[in-house]
Parts: C-alpha cells; sequence; structure tokens
DNA sequence: ATGGCAAATTGAATTTGA
C-alpha cells in the first residue's frame, strides 16, 4: 500500500495539482491538510472519477480541513477535537487494516510566547494532548501523517540557528514533538528511511523570489509508523517537483511505499 | 515581530499561514 500525505492549501484552488499528482504516482490512499472548504464544496467528484471513490472528509469555512482519499474501502472513520476545538484538525479511518490518523496541527503565530500569543499556547496545547491521546490509546498497525507544523531535527531546517527563535523550530516544540513521539511508540518513517544526516524539508515559504535558489524550507510534514510496522517501510519519497509546478502549495508532498 | 507571498472571506481590506 502505498499511502501520501499533503498540505494542499486549498483542493478547490489546486484540484488540478491533486489530480496531476495522483496520475503519476498513483499512491493508494492521499490525506491532505488545509483543504479550507466546507463538505458540500469539496470536489468529491472530480477524485472519485480519478479512482478516490472513497473518501472521509472533513472541512470547514476558510481554514484548517482533512481529507483521506482512497481507493481501497474506507472502515472504522472518526475524529478527535483536540483542545476543545472543533476545528476539523484530525480525522481517521482505518484501510486494508492499517489505522491513518491524519493532523493538521496548529501552526502557532509568530512568537513564541504562550502568554504572549494565545496561538502559540494552542498550538502546545494541542501537542500535549495528543501525546496524552496515543499514551492512552497505543498505536497498533497504525500511520500518523499531516502537516504537524514542527521541523525537530536539525537537518530538518535551513539554519537550525537562524530558525532558534522562529515557531515551528523552537527548542520547546522541538522537544514535545519528539516526546509526543516516543510517548506514542512512534517512529518517524522518514528519518528511518533517509537517515538523521540527510536534510530534508516538505515546505518553502511562498516568500522567496526563488525558492530553489534560496532553497530556505523546513520539514513540517511528517509520516509517522506505529512501531510494530517499522519492518514494513519500504520506501519513502519526497516529491520535492510539485512545488515548482504551476501555482504550488507551499508545501510537497511525501509517499511511504508500506510492505 | 519583521518579510520578497498567497488564499479565503467580505466587499479593498483583513486574517491566517510559518
Amino acid at each position: 500500500m502505498k499511502i501520501a500525505t499533503w498540505n494542499i492549501n486549498s483542493v478547490r484552488l489546486r484540484i488540478t495539482q491533486v489530480l496531476r499528482f495522483l496520475k503519476e504516482q498513483q499512491p493508494d490512499v492521499l490525506c491532505l491538510q488545509e483543504t479550507k472548504t466546507q463538505d458540500v464544496y469539496f470536489p468529491a467528484k472530480e477524485i472519485a472519477d480519478a479512482g478516490f471513490s472513497y473518501q472521509a472528509i472533513r472541512g470547514e469555512k476558510s481554514y484548517n480541513g482533512v481529507a483521506i482519499l482512497s481507493r481501497l474501502p474506507i472502515e472504522n472513520v472518526s475524529y478527535q477535537d483536540w483542545v476543545g476545538k472543533a476545528d476539523c484538525r484530525h480525522i481517521v479511518a482505518q484501510i486494508s487494516g492499517v489505522k491513518i490518523h491524519n493532523i493538521y496541527l496548529p501552526a502557532g503565530g509568530d512568537i513564541p510566547d504562550r502568554f504572549e500569543n494565545l496561538k502559540f499556547g494552542h498550538k502546545l496545547d494541542f501537542i500535549a494532548e495528543v501525546t496524552d491521546y496515543f499514551e492512552k490509546n497505543t498505536p497498533i498497525k497504525a500511520l500518523l501523517v499531516g502537516d504537524l507544523n514542527v521541523a525537530p531535527l536539525v537537518s530538518d531546517v535551513w539554519s537550525t540557528k537562524q530558525l532558534k527563535n522562529v515557531v515551528s523550530h523552537t527548542d520547546i516544540e522541538r522537544k514535545k514533538i519528539i516526546d509526543m513521539q516516543k510517548k506514542g511508540g512512534w517512529l518517524d518513517a522518514v528519518r528511518e528511511f533517509f537517515g538523521p544526516e540527510q536534510v530534508l524539508y516538505s515546505w518553502w515559504s511562498y516568500r522567496a523570489r526563488n525558492y530553489i535558489e534560496s532553497d530556505r524550507g523546513r520539514r513540517l510534514d511528517h509520516i509517522w509508523v506505529s512501531i510494530d510496522l517499522a519492518s514494513k517501510i519500504e520506501k519513502v519519497e519526497i516529491h520535492n517537483n510539485t512545488r515548482g509546478w504551476e501555482k504550488p502549495s507551499d508545501h510537497v508532498p511525501i509517499t511511504l511505499q508500506l510492505l
């Protein structure tokens, strides 16, 4: 089974890119974040026509929104509302016996201080609640995919020094996301495959004049596997080329081929 | 707390992203 995750930054605006990716990469499952639409406006038919007729979608107006799109039957669709907000940041479904959690973790605003910036507090609380959830519900035959909005390792950013106080790479976030991984018994499938040293990004800001030239990226998007699936990681790919497409998302898709 | 941008909303300006 081949699983993909992609922060699409508006599924309606980028339906062409979604269809192109499905055609070129032929995943079995595509998990989207930041679909930015209510379910009634979700481009379900176009995606079903491309072969992905099993869909679990959970969106709202303007912001957030997640979806699991599959060629294979989907079972046991459900979701959690963390930090007491029904803001469409999580959906989970079982496909071929594998439980897939799709998460869009809060970005956290600009100032890395929970007292000056409520969004940063929300982000930290969200991580704490997800950590707690998976500590109590040990993942087995499960994946956690999505935009976690944290680049935990030195090799996940273009400059660990210059991003030290930038939300997504502060010490507290890095510590807490690794803590979430360890306490849930998750393995970072991308690092299992590529190792800890290789510099990897999944997001490049729209603000750079030329994203390839400046290459100031961060690895904010993740695929984690429950420890029992460690031996099933066959291949991981980060599809950087999509960042160069017409009207791109600022995030690129990542795929995991599971044995 | 900035920015060389982008998207969605509501109606040219604001909020959010990271």
